[in-house]
DNA sequence: TATAGATTCGGACCTCAGTCCGATTACGTT
DNA sequence: AACGTAATCGGACTGAGGTCCGAATCTATA
């Protein structure tokens, strides 16, 4: 008392070291038991008690279930972005909008095709519009879109288009309507050749 | 014994009184409820009490809290079904099949600004493929797609389009995003407008 | 009307996601 | 090295959806 203001922690944003280490143990066991058992037959108490941690910890570290979920995804999610931002063409940039548009399209269906039932998980009720990939990949689609066509409405058909993408309607494609992953991404690049008007590139410049 | 096959009671079907008055005491209350709180403030349990039901009771009747939600809504869907069936033109038939989509769409967005929180409740999850009215919506998109243009994969289609008019979707667009009907209807009718080929009508045969 | 038998009723019970708070542990200071 | 503080830990608790089964009730038959 007495010395004026102390700051008692310069910085209060580091994790103290057994929240890290308990972090990676709940990654890891989710992970492990997510493949094991299928992400739709673990119990969050499971996790906990794979990870030996309690409940309240769990829950501290990643607030849902649908949050874990986007967690163990997120190696996979950004693989993916680092695809379609900085990869090679037409996934990355180079190619016209059009054929970005399908490449981005049948990546996710790719991603959905391996991890459909933990990205069920990640996108239960709500979730999906309030994940920051959601965020990122509705950008990535409206920029292609608007640079497409700056007539149309970029921002709404970013959504409508990415709604195709959802992983609730490809479960359904695929296990109850039985179609074909060829099929589905035949079909998105049918929208999308549809909805992009095709024209001649018009040069760099 | 000793006379043969007796059937005890010949209509297996029927429904009891006691359960017939119970249904509607449960949707009568469901209503209420759901109007005066608002559709995801209500339990399962406060449904039952309200109805003076046991939890039981209501279980049986209505499988889940989705199915209780799509019941409520079966007479909106069903005066929409009526509407695109034997309805006047753009919405029932008579119309270029492009008309007929965006009208179809129109009238969807329209149920989901009323009712958008009830129609949420009965598509949590991946209910919303399973509820009969998505077959009849489905079908009826596939029809006019085939109608319009015969060589594309209708029935995928008709799903991807659905999408777009998704609940989820719907509410993020509206509250989160904060875009008015018009604009949703008016990407609806682009949407529609792009995949579905402009053709001069070739008459009735 | 009395009986038989199936159906329904209804509340106790289960599972699971998510919350809360006292006990514990790590980090910076002295 | 010992201490004080602040963050974390972890398991008990809540609330809600959904299940189960003995008890009550309804319908058809005699």
């Amino acid at each position: 008392m007495g010395r004026g203001f102390e700051l008692p922690q310069l910085a209060p944003d580091v994790e103290r070291v057994d929240a890290a280490r308990n972090r990676e143990l709940i990654l890891c066991a989710a992970r492990r038991l997510f493949q094991e058992r299928g992400a739709g037959c673990v119990s969050m108490d499971e996790v906990a008690g794979a990870a030996g941690v309690g409940k309240g910890t769990l829950f501290r570290r990643f607030g849902s279930r649908a949050s874990l979920a986007a967690a163990v995804l997120s190696e996979h999610e950004r693989a993916l972005q680092e695809g379609f931002i900085r990869g090679e063409p037409p996934l990355g940039p180079g190619a016209p909008a059009r054929e970005r548009l399908i490449a981005f399209g049948e990546a996710m269906l790719d991603m959905l095709e391996v991890h459909s039932e933990l990205i069920l998980s990640a996108e239960t009720g709500p979730a999906r519009f309030a994940h920051p990939a959601y965020a990122v990949h509705r950008l990535h689609v409206a920029l292609l879109l608007g640079e497409a066509d700056p007539a149309c409405d970029a921002e709404l058909l970013a959504d409508t288009l990415l709604a195709a993408l959802g992983a609730e309607l490809f479960v359904y494609l695929r296990k109850v309507r039985g179609m074909s992953l060829a099929r589905v991404k035949a079909g998105w690049g049918q929208l999308v050749g549809e909805v992009v008007v095709q024209r001649e590139p018009t040069g760099v410049g």
